[in-house]
RNA sequence: GCGAGCAUAGCUCAGCGGUAGAGCACUACCUUCACACGGUAGGGGUCACAGGUUCAAAUCCUGUUGCUCGCACCA
């Protein structure tokens, strides 16, 4: 059926001198940049029928510098991007960048060597330089200049003043890399459109109830002195020790604690033992004495004591651990806090209400020795109190436990009772693990990290923070009669009013002179958990309550991208926000990245020095080789940083612009592809195209870019290239020469562009590059579509045993010539090959142009039946004459 | 303590029931007219270990060891 064949037209091979000679990549990256940027390219279309696919980006913590595990997991989601551009998708890629929170107010802090005061007047138009422009760190610390405070509101200034520098950096970045985002749709968490989405969020789980606000013991930094949540604590290997504290019984007798922190002991409210251990049965429901402070505390039994612990028996406090706190609930223990907001011992008199004492005399005489210390210091004085009254009864034995610290703090967290806003989470886990596995985790596995940690959740999201950079809580309390805070009844705002800073702005019914006035108001001072900003990233993107026809369009997105350490705020928050809001999943698939390690296989981070910047990589290997190295890592993996890698890509993209040079370079009358050994070429790249599309649907670039590059460089440029190179050369004369050589040069131009359409997700700059170079009238590579069989229509299936034939005649042939050690270019005068009859069969339709391109002039055959298909070895051999000589 | 992942050539990694793979590195050869940031070929592995299932196991199952990671406990 020639007919149907489809007919390319007549073609003018470029002039090679006129191309350039080398792919200069840093020239191509600016260039193309500015094509795309200019062009649109890769913008969102709002108002278009094509289907939606909606990318929740990651918005990086601004924090001042990248790494190259940023430009790894970044580049692998854009590779996908690109991909759903190119199969027609519409799709929403948005760049946000997460710029409150305490990482940047530390940063901030660090940079302008200032504090914020909320007591300290606004200073208008204040600007002030980074302090490390005019003095290093070290003469900061030797002049021990102290941080200028600022008030709240330029505080807020300054961080606004450093992200925006921070987040040029950064898309510039994203840029060079080239990230297919669309920068219309920029933003930052702390901007109008987040603080308002935020908010609103804020004032749907509050009439859902689900948002409260309560009095309790809370996990408490006292480094930041904010309230933190139980996903940011993290497990430290410190070292301590246990002491073996003696404790009087009321009535006589008495026993032995072991605690690791005995500065605690005025804390003391409760003695716990199991209610089986013999040795301490008789002491259940009496009273103990403490050492020191001599305060009656009552002795329970307590399934949750280890009798193999310790000793056995142990203090309860107000508050050492999270059991402390279930036990103080469960007995209805005394609460005594004695640990300040600042992590210091805070003034208390034994003998008053709350800290009663069988003799507040020394009790208050042992505390005054204490009073204002840090918890460290604290400790061992007490320790040496304990001694000198002799209720230690053994010097203290050195330990290594684990200890909970915040993650970005510096001293353990403690726990305190104070006023928080909490998401109640604990009374839904089962439902959150059943949204969790509605979404599609890739790898899989990663589920289970999120199961095994919503399973585990033990209190309540806390999202309120004492901080200042941040979403605010839109409250305020009303004052009454007396000028005390009724928290009961909170006021809250209306969705049109938002956002709203309580701060400055007036709940609706009061003005603003009634601020912190007897039956006037006050506002809430606290800011969000920026997770409760960054949990609604889908929601930020789609307009959620703002724009119902757009979120409909976007919301579930259709895919998640991030790393597997934030399994537990961000990826969890999501879920259960999306949840709470709408009963939805936030997204199809959730893609979870490996994690960058140095070359000794260690995490990288900037306290071990072992962080590499990628900026280096783009200039050296450019762009598309940094790519092709992210693009070469399969999801969840782990991957050693390597440049070698690299250095593969460079040479990838190398080859794709010089193969493409010589491919476009070819003339050709108008035709169809009629040749066996095309045909055959063609049929096995159909093959190789509908593998990688495959590979794509089931989020698996690495595999699609892999297989690609091995075919393209061993059946395209080894194989298929050379072999019809006798075809193409010089100008052929006669219809039927000419007709063969249309045919390859069709059919090469034809594998061109399936190449380069193939490679566009990974490779853009070099894919666009050539492309451009006689394609481009048809605009850019990134939205043309993505190669299937469809394009293969109209084109006669090939006989591919053919084609291995041929390469493995040509391989067989090489390989004699490089045992004779003679050029591949010499001429064979004559050639006897053995192989099987059915291997002569394939060779036969393709054997001039294995003749051709081995330059053999005459070919003898020995039909050996027990030869493999397409072996063929050659058994002897006559060369030409050299003809450099 | 519970859970997850990984273990394949010197290195980085594919393969995940049917004769051990790629690239780098290494060796030899080829100044070949798209490409020396090339090309052609070559050497190199009892697929961590021990059992089992199977006609057949790097691949499936069980156990062991080692390395990562997550969670819990942390008096």
């Amino acid at each position: 059926m020639p007919n149907l064949s489809k007919s390319f037209p007549q073609v003018n091979g470029l002039d090679l001198q006129s191309l350039p000679k080398n792919l200069e990549f840093k020239e191509v990256e600016g260039r193309l940049q500015k094509k795309w940027s200019d062009a649109g390219t890769y913008q969102y279309r709002e108002n278009d029928s094509r289907p939606v696919f909606a990318v929740d980006t990651p918005p990086p913590t601004v924090s001042g510098s990248l790494h190259v595990g940023h430009i790894f997991s970044y580049t692998q989601t854009d590779i996908l991007a690109r991909y759903q551009r190119m199969k027609g998708k519409n799709v929403f890629y948005p760049m946000g960048w997460d710029d409150n929170g305490l990482p940047t107010e530390r940063r901030v802090q660090n940079f302008f060597h200032i504090r914020c005061d909320a007591s300290v007047p606004y200073e208008a138009g204040l600007d002030l330089p980074p302090i490390l422009s005019t003095m290093t760190e070290k003469e900061l610390e030797a002049k021990k200049i102290p941080q200028r405070s600022l008030s709240r509101r330029n505080f807020i200034e300054h961080c606004h003043k450093l992200t925006v520098e921070d987040e040029k950096l950064f898309k510039k970045l994203w840029s060079d890399i080239g990230l297919s985002v669309d920068w219309n749709l920029e933003y930052a968490t702390i901007d109008e459109n987040s603080r308002r989405i935020a908010q609103l969020s804020f004032l749907d789980l509050f009439q859902k109830k689900e948002m409260v606000q309560v009095e309790a013991p809370t996990l408490w930094d006292t480094d930041f002195q904010t309230a933190v949540a139980q996903a940011e604590l993290e497990d430290r290997e410190i070292p301590g020790a246990f002491h073996d504290v003696e404790f009087k019984v009321e009535g006589g007798g008495s026993f032995v604690i072991a605690t690791t922190r005995p500065e605690l002991l005025p804390a003391c409210v409760g003695i716990a033992t199991h209610p089986t251990d013999e040795r301490y049965r008789a002491l259940i429901g009496k009273t103990a004495i403490s050492p020191l402070f001599g305060a009656r505390i009552p002795i329970f039994a307590s399934e949750l004591v280890n009798p193999e612990k310790g000793t056995g028996i142990l203090m309860v406090c107000t508050f050492g651990d999270q059991t402390d706190v279930q036990w103080w609930r469960e007995q209805k223990l005394a609460l005594r806090q004695i640990i300040g907001r600042d992590g210091r011992l805070q003034p208390v008199t034994f003998g008053s209400e709350g800290f009663p004492s069988v003799d507040p005399v020394s009790a208050n005489e042992n505390y005054e020795k204490i009073k204002g210390k840090t918890v460290k210091q604290a400790q061992k004085l007490v320790v040496e109190l304990l001694q000198a009254s002799g209720a230690l009864k053994a010097p203290p034995k050195p330990i290594q436990h684990a200890v909970k610290f915040y993650e970005k703090g510096d001293r353990p967290v403690e726990i305190m009772t104070t006023r928080q806003w909490f998401v109640k989470l604990v009374d839904k886990k089962d439902k959150i693990i059943e949204f969790g596995s509605k979404v599609q985790w890739h790898p899989e596995f990663m589920y289970s990290r999120f199961k095994n940690w919503t399973e585990n959740l033990s209190i309540d999201w806390c999202v309120s923070r004492q901080r200042f950079f941040g979403v605010s809580i839109p409250v305020w309390y009303p004052l009454d009669e007396r000028g005390m805070v009724d928290h009961s009844r909170p006021l809250v705002p209306s969705k049109e009013q938002l956002p709203v800073d309580p701060m400055t702005d007036v709940p609706a019914g009061y003005r603003e002179e009634q601020r912190g006035k007897a039956g006037g108001f006050i506002g809430e001072a606290d800011v969000f958990d920026t997770w409760f900003t960054s949990s609604l990233t889908p929601q930020l993107g789609s307009q959620w309550e703002l724009n119902p026809s757009r979120h409909k369009k976007i919301f579930p997105m259709d895919m998640r991208p991030q790393s597997h350490e934030i399994i537990r705020t961000w990826a969890f928050y999501t879920i259960a926000k999306a949840m709470l809001h709408e009963e939805k999943i936030p997204w199809k698939h959730i893609m979870i990245s490996g994690w960058v390690l140095d070359p000794d296989r260690k995490k990288m981070s900037k306290s071990k020095g072992n962080v590499v910047t990628p900026a280096q990589f783009i200039d050296e290997f450019g762009a598309d080789s940094v790519r092709y190295w992210a693009g070469l890592a399969r999801y969840g993996v782990d991957t050693a940083f390597d440049p070698g890698v690299m250095k593969i890509g460079r040479r990838l993209a190398m080859k794709l612009f010089n193969a493409g040079k010589f491919v476009l370079s070819n003339s050709a009358v108008e035709g169809t592809v009629t040749e066996p050994l095309d045909l055959a070429f063609l049929s096995k790249l159909k093959v190789q195209a509908e593998a990688a599309a495959r590979s794509f649907e089931e989020f698996e670039p690495a595999q699609a870019l892999m297989e690609m590059e091995k075919f393209f460089w061993s059946n395209f440029t080894d194989t298929y290239l050379e072999l019809v190179k006798s075809r193409t050369w010089g100008d052929k004369t006669g219809v039927e020469a000419l007709q063969k050589k249309a045919s390859a040069v069709h059919a090469s131009r034809f594998g061109l562009r399936v190449f380069l359409r193939a490679f566009a997700p990974f490779l853009p700059y070099t894919t666009e590059e050539v492309w451009g170079f006689d394609f481009g009238g048809e605009g850019s590579v990134h939205l043309t579509s993505f190669p299937s069989a469809g394009d293969f229509e109209g084109i006669p299936e090939g006989k591919t045993v053919s084609f291995d034939a041929a390469m493995a005649a040509l391989s067989a042939i090489n390989h004699q010539k490089t045992l004779s050690k003679v050029s591949i270019a010499r001429p064979v005068t004559r050639l006897v090959l053995k192989a099987a009859p059915i291997s002569q069969e394939a060779l036969l339709p393709v054997l001039s142009d294995v003749l051709g391109a081995t330059k053999v002039e005459h070919l003898d055959w020995e039909l050996d039946s027990g030869a493999a298909l397409n072996e063929f070895s050659v058994i002897a051999v006559e060369y030409g004459p050299d003809q450099k000589a």
